[in-house]
DNA sequence: CAGTGGTCTAGACCACAGC
DNA sequence: CTGTGGTCTAGACCACTGG
């Protein structure tokens, strides 16, 4: 039996105390998102303590996600956006409703849109996807990446791919690259006579990578949720493969099943 | 209109590059898990660096959750844990079936059970709680908490609410106090008569409380996913209430669902 | 330009593991 | 007891912001 030597509640430290003060403070509503807080030079002569010291406790702020350090200006407490709830019934809206909704926007109207950078190539075909689709290893198939983004901040990093034979040459491949992701890619399936028919997501959290740690304005310690996609059709042929890495806590996935 | 001032890729610095000089050895393999990394005076005069520098080194492999720490022994290459697939099908299977798996055991065949640590009691109802179980606010709920464990490794916190009349005076409430989560609450339920119909989950992923960390054992920035799942009867009134808070880096949460 | 955060240095003390 | 990681100090240089 292996005994459990760790059971550290809270390790004291004078950065962690003086961080503690001011994550109080943030949390208690007593320092407004936006607030710039203390330089490090302020904590230093208010706390008596060394420089690297102060600079530390509001390091510990920033990877809890409470704040984020602006190098020249200063250090702000970052706003706490709300989660858009994703379920999987906005797959199924294929027709775009322009019916305007009374009061707010429902939150789970309008998913993740708006491509900020794109690229479609054709790609040789790994094992898994070959697998997925199933095709010889290093066959080719059509490879599609965005940066999605939702109120005006990055989202969503976005990989698909596709059959080739389901885009060579035709209006679909055109239609999916000329479109900046305003219509959702199932939409654009549909209007081909390829609308899926079922959907399997695979979710998974985990840290960023330091590319995706910039590409999604990520700050500290926060998590993506890793989502892999297959889409199939009604003979379970896989239409759409997507991996998706989505801003960990800007979203609230909702998944419902009977028994 | 905000400008994008950020864009920095890779931060350098000494302590980065060594970092990054060990997390390749151990993503490479060439570090194998539970191998003991170069102690902090090592990496010091090994790279001509500050002490604490080369500890930052290490912290930052830490935080990566590629190597844990050990006060007064070392710091070890983590060891990367398979994801357990967790996927609703494990609510369908009501009975437990004892047939003897053929080879090695199927990973989604036994979700986390064996609780360490649980408790029972009767709880007024908050807000949310009050509006699932439509009952009003501050009444009395059942409550029951547990820490799931996994191999070995504790897996997931666990709290569930459920209705006082399902439970008070029957012989339901014995059972779920005194079952160490062998059999899953479902099957429970389903043995008194109130077997589950549908259940709706709401996934979110997020950095872990201090008290978590202690309790799922994470290492450095490693996330939680943050179930709330909610189990309804045939006539749609909710059974139970759970709120599940899993070690995001060991499982992976499986849907699929038909257009 | 003055102020900001980020990082490194050399040295020190502590609590702990394990022999 | 020696070696380990954890933390703090006082001082320094850098790149950057913003008036």
């Amino acid at each position: 039996m292996e005994a459990m030597p760790d059971a550290r509640i809270v390790p004291d430290g004078r950065a962690q105390q003086i961080a503690a003060g001011l994550r109080a403070a943030i949390t208690a509503g007593r320092l407004a998102p936006g607030t710039r807080l203390p330089s490090v030079r302020q904590l230093q002569v208010q706390h008596h303590v060394a420089r690297e010291t102060a600079s530390r406790a509001l390091g510990l702020l920033v990877a809890d996600g409470l704040a984020m350090a602006r190098p020249g200006s200063g250090t702000y407490v970052r706003p706490r956006a709300e989660r858009l709830p994703l379920s999987p019934d906005r797959y199924s809206r294929v027709s775009r409703q322009e019916a305007a909704s009374p009061g707010p926007p429902a939150p789970n109207d309008r998913p993740p849109r708006a491509a900020g950078f794109r690229g479609a190539r054709t790609a040789p075909a790994e094992t898994h996807l070959a697998a997925v689709f199933a095709l010889p290893v290093g066959a080719p198939v059509y490879e599609r990446t965005a940066l999605l983004t939702h109120q005006g901040a990055p989202a969503c990093l976005l990989i698909t791919h596709y059959r080739p034979e389901h885009l060579a040459g035709t209006a679909l491949a055109a239609a999916l690259e000329n479109n900046g992701e305003r219509e959702h890619a199932f939409e654009v399936l549909a209007a081909h006579g390829l609308a899926p028919a079922a959907v399997t997501e695979q979710l998974l959290t985990r840290s960023p990578t330091d590319a995706e740690r910039t590409l999604l304005q990520l700050a500290g310690a926060e998590p993506v949720m890793e989502v892999c996609r297959i889409a199939r059709g009604h003979n379970g042929h896989a239409l759409e493969h997507a991996r998706l890495v989505y801003a960990g806590h800007r979203f609230l996935w909702s998944y419902s099943h009977r028994l």
